[in-house]
DNA sequence: ATGAAGTTTCAGAAATTACTGAAAGTTTAG
DNA sequence: CTAAACTTTCAGTAATTTCTGAAACTTCAT
């Protein structure tokens, strides 16, 4: 399979991304391939596509699938696994966030809350968990919000991120509804 | 310099995370080490903790530099450089995501922006031009998004953050203000 | 059962990335 | 200007990660 100039580079800058994303550049380039392909493809199409080896291509399907970024589907009287993208764009990316969070974010989360069980011995230890303790609840707001914003369906979210800054906005606004007798002149 | 278990052990798991965030394991390293240290570090005394070469932590504090996330201080009568993080975590967390941005998404806009230049020679590359098309778009909105909350200051964020799913039900109210007659019955 | 058509595994090789330590560079005090 | 006290650089080495390709495995048609 010969990859167009456009999709070429298009494939070989994903490769690139793809390191600095959690998977090495052979997965990110046949996701990248996958993805601007009209067709599934076999891993022969693949390998050959990318100049890579059969088990190379294999074992980039396998992180994928561990991903669960492709599909496999099969092509009548023919034996060959033919994979494409599972899911839209999106999917996509809400995927990535999702696997890297339980993968890094849960296993940092939990050496922090073990790090605050005993009590500092001494000032200085007092002052390395007060640091974590922030770095957890960084942590875990960023987590919940990103869960709830998975939640939402794409549309809304969009609305939302188009809203940018004016979300500060809105907060008044909802604040006037919940508490219309609004006791905090300042702000 | 002597670590105390806990701080050993987080100094440590920072490495390890560090390592899929951008930097190297010890760049994590020397960063999370002067998170928890109630006092500005030297380079040796870093080097020691870290059991690391005088010229590693060297590098290390360049990189740590050029992601904005250090201060550099001096003690009266003390030639010594004696480094610190520079902000709250928060701060981290916010320089961190922008200089990935500036690094790693930019420049991917400014590919896909191109390869939508010329028009498909055909339909297989028109397909990929439309999938392309969508990344770009993705990026894009996620960009915009996390700029703007970066200008919303910290409590508002929060606020927002705890908020969670409730913003679809903010969203509904800001239609009712925004467009009181509204047209599109069917939302 | 057999073998053709495919996929996966994994030991060793290649490529990449990180680290060391000695030499070169810089800054400041006297 | 000199020397002491530091910091930075970088060539070579070490560690880690990725890739290859041949062998083992699986599945299916006959």
């Amino acid at each position: 399979m010969q990859m167009s100039q456009k999709v070429e580079s298009f494939v070989y800058h994903f490769g690139e991304m793809g390191s600095k994303w959690g998977f090495n550049r052979t997965v990110g380039q046949i996701y990248a391939l996958l993805v601007v392909s009209d067709k599934a493809l076999h891993a022969n199409e693949i390998g050959e596509a990318l100049n890579v080896s059969r088990g190379n291509v294999s074992m980039g399907i396998k992180e994928l699938q561990s991903w669960q970024l492709i599909n496999v589907s099969h092509i009548p009287k023919d034996r060959k696994e033919y994979y494409s993208p599972k899911g839209t764009i999106w999917d996509m990316a809400n995927r990535v966030f999702e696997e890297r969070r339980k993968r890094e974010v849960d296993p940092t989360l939990s050496l922090l809350r073990d790090l605050q069980l005993d009590s500092p011995a001494d000032e200085s230890e007092a002052y390395a968990q007060e640091k974590m303790r922030e770095i957890h609840d960084l942590l875990e707001t960023i987590t919940h919000w990103s869960a709830e914003l998975q939640r939402l369906d794409p549309d809304k979210l969009t609305t939302l991120m188009k809203l940018g800054a004016g979300v500060s906005k809105i907060l008044s606004i909802k604040d006037q509804f919940k508490r219309p007798k609004a006791d905090a002149p300042s702000e």
